[in-house]
DNA sequence: GCTTGATCTGGACCTCGCTCTAGATCGTAG
DNA sequence: CTACGATCTAGAGCGAGGTCCAGATCAAGC
């Protein structure tokens, strides 16, 4: 790949908070934080260029993140990769560590839901039959 | 029911604490902020008792918390119930919107499960395989 | 050359949801 | 009566995860 190609496929900050969903304040300040893997490539007058690869990896941070991994996890994911080949096995035992955390919370929430629309059928029988009783119990 | 069956049945903080999961500091936080349907009875002596009733109301702002209902909505939906009968739409209405955040909690979750699972079996192929190629990419 | 919009930096500030502190009081067991 | 642990109040503090601001610079179009 040339220079010229890659300048090509490289994004601004703009266009990355587009593509990522992240604002381009919680882009500049997962870099400042050391979430990145490699620090990300400047123009002549200093304006961040992204690679594809800087897109993918955000990507990917987004949808842990989106499950709830806490950016010192992300972090420090990022630091084994950054630091290269030889401790996949850690990296491996990272996610599945999460991995395990989402199970559980899909499970949580599960079990959240079925009381949620228990809640729902109580109102909506309630409502059905014309709010004769009012009182509320927290059970029925 | 008595005064004495009623006193007998009401809890103190620290024992609704180890019920529900929460603080002390958590439950009185919760009351301040107006999360309680009915203020809590209160001893001569001024330590709060907590009625079965009021324990199912907690146990229920656990669940909704669990699953990601802002304090707010708890206070909303803790003021509508205060209000007494005749709203039992809006409460149904409150509720079903969280059922449905909920749904999409759930499905983003497991989308970012079947993230984690692909991201794992590739460390786990590479770490099988002696780690032999050491580039890390973004993809594989 | 000039305007306009995107981006730059460093640091202050914000919301949420608690958590903790201090200093006083209650209440029960010895 | 004395200890001692649980609880009380008001209010300060905290950690996470950004968000926003000021003032300057860059880059593209007219």
């Amino acid at each position: 790949m040339t220079n010229s190609e890659a300048a090509a496929q490289s994004l601004s900050i703009g266009e990355v908070a587009e593509r990522t969903g992240l604002s381009v304040h919680a882009l500049r300040f997962y870099e400042r934080e050391g979430l990145l893997v490699a620090p990300v490539q400047r123009t002549s007058g200093g304006r961040r260029r992204y690679t594809p690869f800087d897109v993918e990896w955000l990507l990917v941070c987004v949808k842990l993140r989106e499950s709830g991994m806490p950016l010192a996890d992300l972090k420090h994911f990022a630091e084994l990769v950054r630091h290269g080949p030889g401790n996949e096995a850690e990296r491996l035992h990272l996610l599945d560590t999460h991995r395990q955390r989402v199970d559980a919370q899909i499970q949580a929430l599960e079990e959240c839901r079925s009381v949620i629309t228990w809640k729902v059928a109580v109102y909506t029988e309630h409502l059905a039959r014309g709010a004769a009783e009012g009182l509320w119990a927290p059970t029925t």
